[in-house]
DNA sequence: TTAAAAATCACCCGAAAGTATGAACGATGA
DNA sequence: TCATCGTTCATACTTTCGGGTGATTTTTAA
């Protein structure tokens, strides 16, 4: 039952045709009955008969052709929590012109290490760790180490 | 010269349909001259025409008519860093039991502010400013306020 | 209405932060 | 080779920060 509704919608077109023709032979058969006496008759019945196929022939291009597919994509905007992707910043933090001992103190100062602590994590005295960021503070004009954090978060050229 | 180029190419299909429409009526000529005389000839000649003119109604629909063009939505996720929509994180904000003044302050040391700055900002006295600041350390259960401002913004308390 | 919490301010003190200056040493590069 | 820069450290000094304590006033909630 569903295979042959299915065959009847996949050759609908198909079917129509058929019938389409049966109902033309018909008619051409009665017109040829009238006119087949008539003078030059015979050229109006071609010409109907072009006339007719040529609108068929239309009717069943536009009914057979596919449609082209277009395909449109659309892109989905997917927000995602900030995924670690974090990249330094390289032009920022060249212009700073920080040496590699100041960028290592500046990093421990954004994560709210003292200057004991740093001098502990780096194997330094104290001095040493205040000598880097009060130079650091100067490259980076700033006067304390909270603004130098809140830039250095800010340029992106610390995490 | 432009303009008539403009007039072929625009009137192209009709005119090559103009064409072939007197080649057939050529063609047809001669096959009635060839089959006129012969038994059920007429059947055969009107089935041409009729097999002719459908196929030219067929190619010319298809000349003529525009394409179906069938749109197919095709969405494809893109990940996108979540942008500068900022939320603050309610639930840990109400964790830490904050007051308004205090929140104010860890708002401006985030932003790198003295204390003296901070009081200046809101019309408060340092030692105002020392005492909302030494309550949220201890609400935070922080020493300094850098990691005040470190623990704020990575619990998104602040931005 | 009354108690608790919040906001305000003051004073003191020690710790931490930051400035200034100088010095020593090694690496780097013109 | 000489100058520069980075790193290290020290001393001395000033400023800022943070803890502790206490007090007053306002706001909020029970």
């Amino acid at each position: 039952m569903l295979l042959k509704s299915n065959f009847v919608t996949k050759n609908k077109n198909v079917i129509l045709y058929g019938i389409s023709l049966a109902v033309l032979l018909f008619l051409l058969k009665w017109l040829e009955l009238r006119f087949i006496i008539m003078s030059h008759a015979f050229e109006i019945y071609a010409g109907i008969i072009a006339l007719i196929f040529t609108g068929l022939g239309i009717w069943l291009a536009l009914r057979l052709t596919k449609p082209k597919i277009k395909t449109v994509v659309v892109e989905k905007e997917i927000y995602v929590e900030k995924p670690e992707n974090f990249t330094v910043n390289q032009h920022e933090l060249a212009k700073l012109n920080l040496s590699k001992r100041e960028l290592e103190v500046l990093n421990l100062m954004a994560t709210g290490l003292s200057n004991q602590e740093i001098a502990a994590q780096l194997f330094v005295s104290v001095n040493t760790v205040k000598t880097h960021s009060s130079k650091l503070f100067e490259k980076m004009e700033v006067k304390r180490r909270t603004q130098a954090v809140e830039m250095a978060k800010r340029l992106n050229i610390i995490k």
